[in-house]
DNA sequence: TCCATGCTTGACAACGTTGTCAGGGCGAGT
DNA sequence: ACTCGCCCTGACAACGTTGTCAAGCATGGA
């Protein structure tokens, strides 16, 4: 900056004020300064600019998202990163691999970075953690999971109704050894749709068996075993509720080379690409992600741009796809 | 800082030296200082530091991808962040969508935000207006398409041999009329795999006919025009080669709405889930995405490392994987 | 006892930028 | 001609941190 100025023959604040488009420059020695600035490839350092300018404003939003190369959590870092690009806010992304040590390692170090907002699909308990930062103004919008300890927006569905549209769907067909396949229990979202279950077997009066309900499934392959674990019983389910999509991956496939994906009824949760074409079509509950996407960006930006009414939590439709797979009737 | 060197009793570098772990610091001393950082919640200002610092990193990289929700730059993603975290660098994600303005823009905010390092999947014809930022010691590593106009590493995959390899092999079932479907071919991946299928028609003396060619497919819808068209067509194709995943992806659910899916062949280009549990099952072209996001992330963090040997070109291998839609042979 | 050595600590300036304030020039109004 | 006010410009300090250098102190050897 130093140099641009001398070669425009101006002070450094000159150089500042053209860089930073203020009014109050005149025309040509504004030319002098963008000649100077383009003949020796000047680059504005932004780093600087923030740690001198009053409003310590980074320009930098970050994402800790459960994990990336999962349709859910990439839709929802799309949705963040097409609206960040039109304010030249940049996008900081992570997963968390619901991990709570690694999710308060990685806020820990973009506090450092002083990051403007925070978008975050909570792998902790609890994120009371980030009380002193937000207090500090560190703007946080919680997505997927409701915020623990801590006050602010949030977006999700309710996964519980979800959980419970899907269970009822299959005992409308006529089922009632309806199996239950999910993550872990201790992850908010998995707790939800199993509640759900419970909920729509209560309301019918259809004995919980424990034999079978499967949580801690993570993979596919996870999914996989316990589909197979379940059809060897002695009184295998006649209908699956395969609660994330990865389970639901998992026992497609798994039904498939078992021959009888035409004979137990599925239902998923949420969608993915090709799911209407597989034989037969997938039925799933699905979340709107563009939805919840487009919710997560608003309340982020509207907090960034000084919105202080009491924080919100938003729930995002569920809704029932029928394609085939769920509506298959029990035997006899 | 000063607060916290106040309530320690201590001066302000002293402060720093035990917030970067320097040795020279006595152990009480260490701990008074803890502790004041504890009870002030006195946070590290990492803009501050950098731009102190002698060794000019911020520690962020940057990732510019095609687009993040799909699963291929979300891959790549993912490899570069999971590696990024280990050495406590955060991870910029941008999606360009083929857009060179985009990609210039995007860069430019990145340079000003001085980032160290930049994966780039490059939709510019010419990256040669990042000279000057490669001079000023920023590490570029491209991915999936070879750099233009500047000499860095880059790793991608033999698009050329990926198309010739399906073509080929729809060819050897006795495939004669077998049609193209992808994207604009000023994009370089889907220069190089038309490339291919003109190549491996010319081996086998297979006219090539340009009616079966349809270029310039972005979306799944825009490849079921596609492929509604050919098929409406006075001689339609017997076979297939979707170019693009997003492409296969909707050549798979024509054929299957038009009764044909066991009647045309379908080669694929990118794997993705369930390809395996179609009816029929979608035979590929497998890039080794796991491959070149390691890859990609060791020749990043190589050079960030310090290593100056001359650029590398690196080529992952591809593999077709043989499912059935592509092994369904002609008509009589 | 004295000095050299090593260890710990602090004062100061600097990184690249912008907020503050003051000063110079010029046009308009009296 | 003089004053007032506006417009443009620059000097200086400061943002939060660390590199440099020098000084204080204890230790150990002569």
């Amino acid at each position: 900056m130093r140099d641009v100025a001398a070669l425009a023959g101006v002070s450094v604040k000159t150089v500042s004020r053209v860089v930073n488009q203020e009014p109050s420059v005149s025309p040509d020695v504004a030319q002098r300064v963008r000649t100077a600035v383009a003949t020796l490839g000047y680059r504005h350092h932004l780093g600087a600019s923030t740690l001198r300018r009053t409003e310590q404003r980074t320009g930098t939003v970050a994402a800790l998202l459960q994990d990336l190369s999962n349709a859910y959590s990439a839709s929802v870092l799309r949705a963040i990163e097409v609206a960040a690009h039109e304010r030249d806010i940049a996008v900081v992304a992570s997963s968390l691999d619901e991990d709570p040590a690694r999710e308060r390692q990685i806020v820990e170090g973009l506090v450092r970075r002083r990051v403007d907002g925070l978008v975050l699909m909570p792998a902790t308990a609890s994120q009371a953690y980030l009380q002193p930062d937000l207090d500090a103004g560190l703007v946080t919008v919680c997505v997927d999971r409701h915020p623990q300890g801590i006050s602010v927006d949030s977006v999700a569905v309710d996964g519980a109704r979800g959980g419970a549209l899907a269970t009822t769907h299959l005992l409308d067909h006529g089922h009632r050894r309806v199996a239950f396949l999910g993550d872990d229990l201790r992850i908010e979202t998995a707790a939800a749709r199993y509640a759900g279950y419970e909920r729509a077997l209560a309301a019918r009066e259809v004995a919980l068996e424990p034999g079978l309900v499967v949580t801690g499934l993570r993979s596919a392959a996870d999914a996989a075993r316990a589909v197979h674990g379940l059809l060897d019983s002695t009184d295998p389910p006649t209908a699956i509720f395969a609660a994330r999509n990865a389970v639901a991956e998992g026992a497609v496939r798994t039904l498939r080379e078992r021959g009888v994906a035409h004979a137990t009824a599925l239902v998923g949760f949420d969608d993915f690409a090709l799911a209407d074409v597989l034989d037969p079509p997938l039925t799933v509950v699905r979340q709107d992600v563009d939805a919840i996407g487009a919710e997560v960006v608003s309340r982020l930006f509207a907090r960034l741009d000084g919105d202080t009414s009491p924080p919100r939590a938003v729930d995002i439709d569920l809704e029932l796809v029928r394609r085939g797979s769920g509506e298959i009737r029990p035997p006899h």
